[in-house]
DNA sequence: CACATTTTTTGATATAGGTCAAAAGAAAGA
DNA sequence: TCTTTCTTTTGACCTATATCAAAAAATGTG
């Protein structure tokens, strides 16, 4: 899904605005494995996956990997409180594959929030559903058994599921590589 | 904090833009344990908290409450996605003290965001504030001990933490009731 | 204040899923 | 194609936390 049809789908911009607003983005094709932000230093940019798969991981304190989110196609990705805290960043942004990635500052994304009512509004919409979605997250991992949560996985992401490792699922989904593994092959 | 001056605080709105905004809140007096949403009904309002506390839950196939989140005082609460897409709630919202509570309906709701551009500002950074809490807490959760989750309640929600019954607090944090009585013992 | 109800604590026991280690399989580079 | 590296599977063992049951403590109420 390209960003111009995304847009489109959210809220009714006239020709003009689009353009306008499209104007701000710059693609870039990015190559599998890069890493966009560093953990500690500031996301300067929001991003929409066009084609491609991106993930947010950080170093948890034994070293290892954890893989908090996964962005895939036709959805917005970025180290959010960062981006629009100016903090630094708490994690690592990087992409799974290679990518067709449309980015914008945010000293950009804020003047046409200043400037278009309806980016604000479309601003909204996403930010609540991106919200309904971690809620519903959360829930998954919450309370139920690693066989379930894989579930919930399947039904939910089913294109990453296969698309991506088995050990980021298996981190994603709060278990270890291992009971990941077994589950697939119903030996558990 | 009163709706008023938490409005304030995140939006410079008018004198007149304040009015016209309180205008079409109502205010309500609920008294403990009071239901305002039950599963399956469609949530019809956003309400803020004034005063009290106030949290959502779901019944589990065992029959089990869940608790998945607390809204403290000076936070909004509802059922979210049921709220913005008028679907039937997945969860029951309820108050847990005496609460005093600042309501508005969707339809004067989504007049505001229309007829003022600084208020789907509001929309905008309150979604995304909520959404990195949320996060946050996903991260709490995900891969933390027991006791590390609780440490991480006492710092995020200590108000809430001491005020809210101790098996509430054990599901919010995805443990049993026992675990977190002997957590606070230190007994583990 | 005494009784009923709810909440918290404690002890004993069970288990889902973690960890470690190594083999098997798949993918990538030369 | 062979070699190296990365990913997944398998087995053995262990631990954090769940569950069950009951006592103790706190809270509410006529």
């Amino acid at each position: 899904m390209t960003l111009i049809d995304f847009l489109k789908s959210l809220v009714d911009f006239s020709e003009e605005e689009l353009t306008d607003i499209l104007s701000n983005f710059e693609r870039e094709d990015i190559p599998k494995n890069e890493v966009l932000v560093e953990q500690g230093k500031i996301c300067r940019k929001l991003y929409f996956v066009e084609k491609g798969i991106g993930r947010n991981y950080y170093l948890n304190s034994d070293g290892k990997e954890i893989t908090q989110l996964f962005f895939g196609e036709g959805r917005f990705m970025s180290s959010l409180e960062s981006f629009f805290q100016e903090s630094p960043s708490t994690y690592n942004l990087e992409l799974l594959e290679d990518s067709v990635i449309m980015s914008i500052t945010k000293e950009r994304l804020d003047l046409l929030f200043d400037r278009y009512h309806k980016m604000e509004k479309l601003g909204r919409l996403l930010a609540t559903e991106m919200l309904t979605k971690v809620v519903q997250k959360i829930n998954a991992i919450q309370f139920q058994t690693a066989q379930e949560r894989y579930e919930y996985m399947l039904t939910e992401y089913p294109d990453i599921t296969y698309r991506v490792p088995l050990g980021l699922i298996a981190s994603y989904l709060g278990m270890s590589q291992e009971t990941l593994s077994r589950i697939r092959k119903r030996k558990l």
